[in-house]
RNA sequence: GCCCGAAUAGCUCAGCUGGUUAGAGCAUCUGACUGUUAAUCAGAGGGUCGUAGGUUCGAGUCCUACUUCGGGCGCCA
């Protein structure tokens, strides 16, 4: 490695605005390429002096008085020929962009404060006040104001200052998140993993982290993405004329993981309480508003524990969730509720208070058929729901989530606990108005051989469940867990309908651009 | 995978049973005005009406195919 020359670099203190200092190096690369603008090493060097604030930090009021920088994104601005410009900044840091006050006394003013459109980059130095106006209460009377980036063409700068459909978002996912919508989608999603990990490790849940390649096929889980370094255009193949996994990268067939669960329950039956939260991906020629090939999924699971356990933890998960977004995100929760889903903000705060429904499935099935309403697809003990029963449930008869428990046992996976009655596994869906399955999960079947029956009963090869079978043979205990679709819990708490809005890159048949 | 719908300016849309030069708001540019709040007012620029065929004296409008996007259903989280 060529020896680095320490005079290459050019050392920069920042503060935080903490008081905290952070020292960044830049080297002569990074400086030559910043060459062609003269502002940016301008506003390094001179920065050493100032208090970088977050748009968050300064609108807290708490450097009132201050000459301080903030830095960020243009979004709109309105001038006054009496001598005053208002910019108004965003960096992303919270809903609220801050207002820039600009006076023509600026030397920079008409050739370059004037010409400012949404989407500039600026480094704005200046006395953090109290607002004068009316809509904000602290705004920021500019010093300088600095052009890091301007915006190329404005006139064909994709985000404006207005509302943007859905569709053309996500045309442009590159940009989507200089919009209030898609920035306060990525907050909440943000605050939401977040708060996901803080609510499980405090309870003493340890995080797993399970494979994203696995080379088991037998998940069951849904088409799975193939992992292959073979060459497609020159295939090994077998003297049988199979393809020749042998010869790829892991020496059999890999694929893309389409659930952490297998794998997290060793760790249940050693650590306890565990959790695997990572990217999933399904191969299902899915085509509706919520599904997704690349989502991510939250799976704990629990042992010493039955499906009762499973559905109160569920709930007190989905709450703690729910409670951080309502502690952290009022601002973007807010917007939710105003430009969104009305409701958005109103039902997951009653959510929070009240416990969660629950049914039995033979219970559901008898509310179905006294519904007053033709559906698609007759009702009967026995069948899946669908969707349009689904909705039913939660939208209409009970209208919030509910918990449906004890399934037909034919229509779900192998691996959940047969009941007593033998006709039934300890099976749980929580159901969402308008969203639907939210969370699916189950006890799991312990006991070795009503595993190995069901294993058969499934057509599946007892060969491919060594190890899993071994968890059963060697100090097995009562465990249950459930996935939470992570896409569609976000849906859920900002009322958006289509899972594409809620991801910053969506993948989907058909679409995997950016 | 199945069914339905849509495609007109940078964006959101209007454009009637086919008929002269395809409109509006926002955005952009110019000017006026104002401690403004997605400001307001006046003016200007901006279009191969998704693509390719077809019907017709004449197609943004009707027909066919294709492409892309959206919605519903299935599979599921």
């Amino acid at each position: 490695m060529r020896k680095r020359s320490r005079a290459a670099e050019l050392r920069l203190r920042l503060t935080d605005g903490f008081g905290v200092f952070i020292v960044q190096s830049v080297t002569r690369s990074q400086l030559a390429y910043h060459r062609g603008f003269k502002s940016v090493q301008y506003a390094f060097t001179e920065l050493s002096t100032m208090t970088v604030l977050s748009v968050k930090q300064a609108l807290s009021g708490a450097q009132v008085g201050s000459e301080i920088t903030v830095r960020g994104w243009v979004r709109t601005r309105r001038d006054s020929k009496a001598g005053l410009s208002f910019v108004h900044l965003s960096d992303g840091s919270c809903f609220a962009p801050i207002q820039i006050v600009a006076a023509a006394s600026l030397s920079n003013y008409t050739d370059t404060v004037q010409h400012l459109t949404a989407g500039c980059a600026i480094i704005v130095e200046g006395l953090l006040l109290p607002s004068q106006g009316k809509g904000q209460s602290f705004e920021i009377q500019a010093r300088r104001i600095t052009v890091c980036g301007w915006v190329e063409n404005p006139e064909t700068y994709p985000i404006q200052p207005k509302a943007h459909s859905l569709e053309f978002l996500r045309e442009v996912a590159h940009l989507r998140p200089r919009t209030n919508l898609v920035g306060a989608v990525a907050r909440v999603r943000h605050t939401a993993m977040t708060a996901i990990h803080r609510c499980l490790s405090e309870q003493g849940f340890i995080w797993v982290n399970t494979p994203i390649i696995t080379t088991s096929d037998a998940e069951g889980a849904g088409e799975m993405f193939r992992v292959s370094t073979l060459d497609l255009a020159n295939l090994p193949h077998t003297p049988s004329g199979e393809v020749d996994f042998s010869k790829d990268f892991f020496g059999k067939e890999a694929f893309l993981t389409v659930s952490g669960q297998i794998n997290v329950e060793a760790y249940c039956l050693a650590m306890s309480k565990v959790y695997t939260f990572g990217p999933t991906f399904r191969a299902e020629n899915s085509n509706t508003t919520r599904h997704l090939a690349e989502f991510w999924m939250v799976e704990p699971e629990i042992a010493f524990a039955d499906l009762i356990d499973n559905a109160t933890l569920a709930e007190g998960f989905l709450k703690a969730i729910f409670c951080a977004i309502l502690d952290e995100r009022s601002d973007d929760m807010a917007f939710f509720a105003q430009r969104i889903e009305p409701t958005s903000l109103t039902r997951i705060q009653a959510l929070v208070k009240a416990p969660f429904e629950r049914i039995e499935y033979g219970e559901a099935i008898k509310i179905l058929k006294k519904a007053n309403r033709p559906f698609t697809f007759p009702v009967e003990w026995g069948i899946d729901l669908q969707t349009e029963h689904e909705r039913y449930l939660a939208e209409e008869h009970i209208g919030r989530p509910v918990v449906v428990m004890n399934y037909p046992e034919a229509i779900k996976a192998f691996y959940m606990r047969l009941n007593d009655d033998g006709r039934t596994v300890a099976a749980m869906d929580v159901l969402a108005p308008g969203i639907g399955e939210i969370i699916g999960g189950s006890q799991r079947e312990e006991r070795l051989d009503v595993l190995d029956r069901r294993i058969a009963q499934f057509g599946l090869n007892v060969a491919d469940y060594t190890w899993y079978r071994d968890l059963r043979r060697y100090g097995t205990v009562p465990h249950a867990g459930f996935g939470l679709g992570f896409e569609r819990l976000l849906c859920y708490i900002c009322g958006l309908t289509n899972i594409r809005d809620v991801i910053p890159y969506p993948r989907a048949p058909g679409q995997a651009s950016f």
